[in-house]
DNA sequence: CTTCACGCCTGTCAGC
DNA sequence: TGCTGACAGGCGTGAA
């Protein structure tokens, strides 16, 4: 399901929610999401935390407890979470609850079951290798023209395919790819040491550009995902290529065309991306 | 080390 | 209507 700009509008719409509040009881209808500890483990050590903070590295949200031990969750494919209260409708597809002190609670649902949690100790969070070996953030003060040029200079596979790559950049999927490589006007199956310097600029500027602007329509709704109060987003609206297959490009006329690059659907325009 | 195919799950949709 | 196959926004693993 959700990219950085969408793990970023959860956490934007769930942060004043859960702040301050605290865990009273943890309920879970699907014990194998729960990564790491076990689930009763985490359930005891869940249970009575206050949440002091709610942060985002990448695609991970990661909720600060006042014992020292971080929530982590991914919500990978269908993977949700929403602030609800009693008398909001449950989500059909819900597996855990934590129930909160002020009779509300945040549910966490997924229809494809492939979402991960953990908790562990701040000092541990290494030990997930997503989190520990991630990139650069699009935005962030790392993600420099220079650092792009560099990396992109060693690697001798498909531009889309480096670009899906979260130990090379973090927080990209398969819309926010190819929305940058639309506006880049780059071929998705360009080698990526092959792009010019030129290209490279257009490109780190296209993948800054498509996550802010995805940061600021509150993500895409394509079909699952939601903010954190059951929100849709609306960037689906402002896509130049992606799920637009067969209609007219907004920059030539031609039509969109669509292919698998990496093992992913891709969307481009084959007369505008050189 | 880099790159890629595959598996994990379940739902939806197009085509027959 | 019912069936089948393709496809779905991610990522870890293992093989080449």
């Amino acid at each position: 399901m959700p990219e950085m700009p969408e793990v970023e509008t959860i956490r934007r719409t769930l942060a004043d929610k859960v702040e301050g509040r605290k865990i009273i009881r943890v309920d879970i209808g699907l014990p194998r999401l729960v990564k790491w500890p076990t689930a009763p483990e985490f359930q005891a050590i869940l249970t009575d935390r206050t949440i002091r903070n709610l942060a985002r590295r990448g695609k991970y949200l990661l909720f600060y407890l006042d014992n020292n031990f971080v929530l982590v969750v991914h919500l990978r494919m269908t993977g949700r979470l929403c602030y609800i209260t009693p008398e909001t409708k449950q989500d059909k597809f819900t597996h855990i609850l934590f129930n909160l002190d002020n009779g509300d609670t945040l549910l966490y649902a997924d229809t494809r079951t492939l979402g991960t949690l953990y908790l562990m100790p701040e000092e541990e969070l290494w030990r997930i290798a997503g989190l520990s070996s991630m990139g650069p953030e699009p935005l962030s003060a790392e993600f420099t023209v220079e650092y792009f040029t560099d990396m992109l200079s060693k690697r001798q596979a498909k531009i889309k395919s480096v670009l899906l790559n979260q130990k090379l950049v973090g927080g990209l999927g398969n819309i926010y790819v190819d929305e940058a490589l639309a506006i880049a006007c780059i071929d998705p199956e360009r080698i990526a040491k092959s792009l010019t310097t030129q290209e490279v600029r257009y490109l780190h500027q296209a993948v800054n550009q498509v996550i802010a602007d995805g940061i600021a329509h509150g993500g895409t709704t394509f079909r699952d995902y939601r903010d954190g109060v059951g929100q849709s987003g609306s960037h689906q609206r402002y896509l130049q290529v992606y799920g637009r297959t067969n209609e007219p490009c907004q920059r030539c006329g031609g039509l969109i065309a669509r292919k698998e690059v990496a093992g992913r659907g891709t969307h481009y325009c084959p007369n505008c991306q050189k």
